[in-house]
DNA sequence: GTATTTGCAAATGATTTGCAGTGCT
DNA sequence: AGCACTGCAAATCATTTGCAAATAC
């Protein structure tokens, strides 16, 4: 599905700014307000801090995009997919989505806490294998 | 062992502010920086919040407590224990830790990534058994 | 055509810094 | 005594808001 497509899904209209943050979201897995803001700025030289604010806003809202909380850093944002963990690097500062089948983990945390459980956020960190 | 101790084992001077945070800490298991902010006024009146900021980040630094990042919330602090999970309630609020053998999982994310590991954040969210 | 969005500037909110006075060890 | 810590005010940084002009549909 195009990202025009995707907006419009979720109510929201495509504006070349809009279709320009998803792009540069989905290109580099994960990005930061600043990051996006640096990038973006190439192809809007005149674009401002706030619509992006306001449309990290807007996308979060509508859950279009999720925020990854990351511990002693500053959040970063990733088109909205199916569950899955994430691995940081504290050496070179990679970041990446990992595939793991938490399922098991998440019946059994139920049964102990007998909570019902919907989301799930999970972080590794350590070194990867160049940084090792 | 008490706060004073601890304290200086992380090279920190033991202040009565310093003690009351810890205290506040302890008893509330998580807090955040307004929580503590108002808490605290009752012991010292004239306490003020760049002496909060100061402290928290000192004993993050020191590594004496943890910052604990929430999807859509401010963060929270706690003492420095054992690596453990969280669990949100979204109905009513409660956050707490759950032990939990993360063990097998690790090393398992290991071998699929090649990384070597050595922390894990993990929040899990849903409703309580009250709230559900 | 209408409602939404953009981009600017200004407002607000959160956190940090500088510094003089105070307190821990 | 000496260095670290406190609390105030000011500075900085991050995010939000208001509004007029532009744009998507």
């Amino acid at each position: 599905m195009n990202y025009e497509t995707l907006l419009h899904k979720h109510t929201l209209k495509a504006t070349p700014q809009r279709l320009g943050i998803l792009s540069l979201m989905h290109k580099n897995g994960h990005i930061s307000i600043d990051e996006l803001f640096e990038q973006i700025k190439k192809q809007f030289n005149s674009i401002s801090l706030a619509t992006l604010y306001k449309n990290i806003n807007a996308m979060l809202e509508s859950a279009l995009i999720t925020e990854v909380k990351i511990p002693n850093m500053k959040a970063k944002y990733e088109i909205t997919k199916a569950t899955h963990a994430h691995l940081l690097c504290n050496g070179c500062g990679e970041f990446k989505d990992i595939e793991l089948d938490l399922e098991k983990l998440l019946m059994q945390t139920e049964q102990k806490s007998n909570y019902k459980l919907n989301e799930t956020s999970l972080i590794f960190s350590g070194l990867c294998e160049k940084c090792k």
